[in-house]
DNA sequence: CATGGGATTGACT
DNA sequence: GTCAATCCCATGC
């Protein structure tokens, strides 16, 4: 493992645990990368997880070794990205929500066309778009690749953090598995329902 | 081979 | 608050 990147081990523990330490760790691709500040955690023993349905040519990744990218299209527009979560075997993967900007912001601008640093990462279709991830990063390694994850940010080491419902599912929707850092202008839907 | 659903976003009433 | 856009893939005939 790499000084920049958080290792295998980091991954491959319960998916809740991994989703709550991820708050206040970067994700990086190229010249941009941001602090995340909002995640999900998804499981293959709850029907909101794709891998609940299976093994299929879709859940594979989700199923292989942890550290992994998995990167799927929703709605026919936009690219999620999610860290694949739990020894090898085990269908799960953390969403990544929501970033706040470091580096690379000019970048971000350009790809969303907007100029409000707080629009552009502050939701799962927007952060990939900022930072130029797309579906052919599937099944890259988020601690070796081009795409990847590193640990926590200076001044992020102690940042308090809220657990609520998640949101825009329809299944299993009660499950207190969305993560968000609290206090920062940079998450998506701007009102947290309480646990 | 045809069909239906989805972990969202942005524009419009 | 409501609604359409639009691609991948799992499922069923």
């Amino acid at each position: 493992m790499s000084d920049d990147a958080l290792g295998a081990a980091f991954f491959g523990r319960p998916v809740v645990e991994v989703a709550i330490d991820l708050l206040g760790c970067t994700l990086s691709h190229g010249d941009t990368s941001g602090v995340i500040v909002e995640t999900e955690a998804y499981h293959d023993s709850e029907p909101a997880c794709h891998a609940h349905v299976g093994l299929t040519a879709r859940t594979h990744v989700l199923f292989g070794p942890p550290g992994v990218a998995y990167v799927y299209r929703s709605y026919g527009i936009h690219a999620l990205v999610n860290a694949v979560c739990e020894p090898e075997g085990v269908g799960a993967a953390v969403l990544i929500r929501a970033l706040e900007p470091l580096t690379g912001i000019d970048h971000m601008r350009a790809r969303r066309g907007l100029e409000r640093v707080e629009d552009l990462c502050s939701g799962p279709g927007k952060l990939t778009q900022a930072l130029d991830i797309e579906l052919h990063h599937n099944t890259t390694d988020l601690t070796t690749g081009s795409v990847r994850i590193g640990p926590v940010a200076p001044g992020w080491e102690a940042v308090e953090h809220l657990a609520a419902p998640r949101v825009g599912i329809t299944k299993a929707a009660e499950l207190p598995w969305r993560f968000c850092a609290a206090d920062s202008p940079h998450v998506s839907r701007p009102r947290l329902r309480a646990a």
